[in-house]
DNA sequence: AAGCGGACGGTAAACGACTACCAAGAGCGC
DNA sequence: GCGCTCTTGGTAGTCGTTTACCGTCCGCTT
């Protein structure tokens, strides 16, 4: 493995030199650089990141890390946040959590040891620890959940007043009796979404399951409801994967979306408008989280005495065909 | 940010001694042991893992360069990498190249500047150079698509039979227009299911399309093979995504799938079975694909001198309505 | 011709951790 | 009391870069 001393030996210069004209640095003679370039050339050189980085006290790398690489919601976020690093020439690395806290802290202690430049972090929840990212000053936006205490910007969506539109737009459409199933308890996106349910039903005729934010998890709550003796003519789902086991339920029970139970989700994913009846959605808008998530990122890794700033974003009610009879 | 002197300091030790408690190194009397981890404790010392790495020449990260984020079977490799790396104490970092070449090549240089430890990659195709991980020794395995020239394991799916085998239960199930949609010439994948399927209705009866692997190239595709003078009653489509396109296709063209066009479709992803008709699918061992290189990769850290093997795995055909009358 | 300034490139000191080597002290047998 | 071994912990060198600092050389001005 080339290392900058094999380089500077073979073009007959001091690694000084070396480093200087690789790096476009201060005045080195065209004519040296060149030889130097030809020698990187041809002994494959690739400047050690970790030698560059420890020295320059910096790297070029964001760590993004999410709760769900399998959930479209977090996948469309990650372009996000990726499209606009690489404008300006940083990379993103992407760090699954799955919903789980182990992993959540293994991930940031790598981050914090390998010295990323900044972190882009959808919380899993209740105990996520940023304590030792802010010691270390590394810049930290949380997108989707709030952080505790603010550590940081965050870039969130108004999911509690989406969640209210949309139970609305269920007892505007006919339905009588809307149910709710949500995340776990703890998750604020959950919380939120089954409280902006509750403040359109009221506490009184609160009809809610929570599960995992999964399809089979979700599923079985969704039967529950179902078997209840005066079961929900409505269902709000939290997310698109949770979707998917409340509408296996459904067909299980053989009750049609829309006409028997009117349904509305989280999350446009790409299937919603192939399935029969169409599928009524609450759209976030995933790919602008990470754009301003990663914008903020930026802006904070440049200028790390900015105010920490909280964005919100609309959610967007799509009318399809599964919320009316 | 505290570096192992100040921890030193405030323990009244000297930093080998440090090293040592913290890494449960040689022999340290306990009670040294405790007050050093107490010291690190207090300044909330991280270790900084560019110079650990920098001096211990590896690091314990992964690279997963896939070709797309938002791909079902991509990121169900990811898991597949990820579950089988964390046993090891491994940590996976995920990079999107987004099946473009550039982003491809720049993350493969940061996976070299980086020097992880190992890199799982699927190929986007054409003119993938990973040259200069061979130089490097940096140890590689290629999943879905394979590598030019064998750089190190592979580990693949049985395509082309299975794009046969998917081809001929249409045949079977009385079709007897068979078309195929895949994904762009060069990428692998694309070709081989496209021989797959040329090997059963022959050279001469080939009628076929090619687009990005997504759903919107895929539309239009379809859209151009419907409106054909002697169009296809059936299709086999290379992925789920682009499945999402052709059915958008057939909708807008008042052609239900299966009674129709008989539809079949790479890619087991979780929505298939809940429109109407449920495609049919191959399923492919995604996350077993994952799981699989994982290994052959930490076996090829352990050991370099490994030869170099290909393992391909089976995809499994699932009949359900979209290719029966 | 002496003096001066600028351009260029080398020397060596960081960056922060790990570790080979060595020194000091304790315990022990003779 | 001497020398041996064994434990313990310090000193200093190393990993591969970047960069502050300095010396040299060249050409120009006066």
């Amino acid at each position: 493995m080339a290392t900058i001393s094999d380089v500077a030996a073979r073009a007959g210069v001091s690694t000084a030199t070396v480093s200087r004209a690789l790096n476009g640095k201060s005045t080195v003679d065209p004519t040296l650089a060149a030889r130097v370039q030809e020698a990187a050339a041809e002994l494959g050189y690739h400047p050690n990141g970790l030698a560059r980085n420890l020295r320059r006290q910096e790297t070029a790398v964001l760590a993004l890390i999410i709760s769900d690489v399998e959930n479209p919601f977090f996948t469309a976020i990650a372009r996000g946040v990726e499209d606009l690093a690489q404008r300006s020439r940083y990379s993103v690395v992407l760090c699954n959590s799955d919903e789980n806290e182990d992993k959540e802290r293994r991930y940031i202690e790598v981050a914090l040891q390998e010295r990323v430049a900044g972190v882009v972090l959808s919380p899993t929840g209740r105990s996520t620890n940023v304590e030792g990212l802010h010691r270390q000053g590394t810049p930290l936006v949380a997108v989707d959940r709030p952080l505790p205490a603010a550590a940081g910007d965050q870039v969130l969506v108004d999911t509690r007043h989406a969640a209210a539109e949309a139970t609305r737009h269920l007892l505007d459409g006919g339905y009588e009796r809307v149910g709710c199933l949500t995340g776990p308890a703890g998750v604020r996106t959950a919380d939120d979404r089954l409280a902006g349910y509750a403040d359109v039903v009221g506490e009184e005729n609160v009809l809610s399951r929570r599960a995992e934010y999964r399809a089979e998890g979700a599923r079985l709550a969704a039967l529950e409801l179902l078997d209840e003796p005066s079961p929900p003519d409505a269902l709000l789902v939290a997310n698109s994967t949770m979707a998917i086991g409340v509408l296996e339920a459904l067909s299980a029970r053989g009750l049609r979306p829309g006409r028997d139970v009117g349904i509305v989700s989280f999350d446009d994913a790409p299937w919603t408008t192939l399935i029969d009846p169409p599928l009524t959605v609450v759209a976030q808008p995933a790919y602008e989280v990470g754009r301003v998530a990663a914008q903020l990122l930026l802006a904070r890794i440049s200028d790390s005495s900015r105010d920490a700033t909280t964005t919100t974003l609309e959610a967007r009610l799509i009318v399809r065909k599964s919320s009316r009879r």
